[in-house]
DNA sequence: GCCGTGACGATTC
DNA sequence: CGAATCGCCACGG
């Protein structure tokens, strides 16, 4: 059907659904698609996404509202002061204020 | 069809 | 809060 033969395009398709000012965990992501334990795929969908692609990642964050390890992007800073741009506010801790600017499709 | 791997999640100490 | 552990699922080889 419509839908992509891997979870990793549907990943991506959801991701990049994900409007300005707003961020969504793999969790919800995974549960989005119908499979609620599959959070660990989904993270490795955006390890594999194209980087050409417009693929907003850094509105992706882990359950706990943290940003993503410095292996990726080149630094979570990058990915706060994105998020910031877009109106994104954070906590004491540097996680996402999950409260305000959690999004699920 | 098994094995290894991983930008996760939740629990526990 | 920090670190460690187990469980989960999907893709590639």
């Amino acid at each position: 059907m419509r839908s992509a033969d891997t979870l990793f395009e549907r990943v991506w398709s959801v991701v990049a659904k994900v409007p300005r000012g707003k961020v969504t965990t793999y969790g919800a992501i995974a549960r989005a698609l119908g499979s609620p334990g599959a959070a660990r795929t989904v993270g490795w969908a955006m390890r594999a996404a194209p980087a050409r692609s417009k693929l907003p990642c850094h509105r992706v964050v882990n359950a706990t509202g943290e940003l993503s390890p410095e292996d990726v992007f080149g630094g979570p800073d990058v990915q706060r002061s994105l998020l910031e741009s877009e109106g994104v506010t954070f906590d004491m801790q540097g996680h996402v204020d999950m409260k305000r600017h959690l999004w699920i499709p």
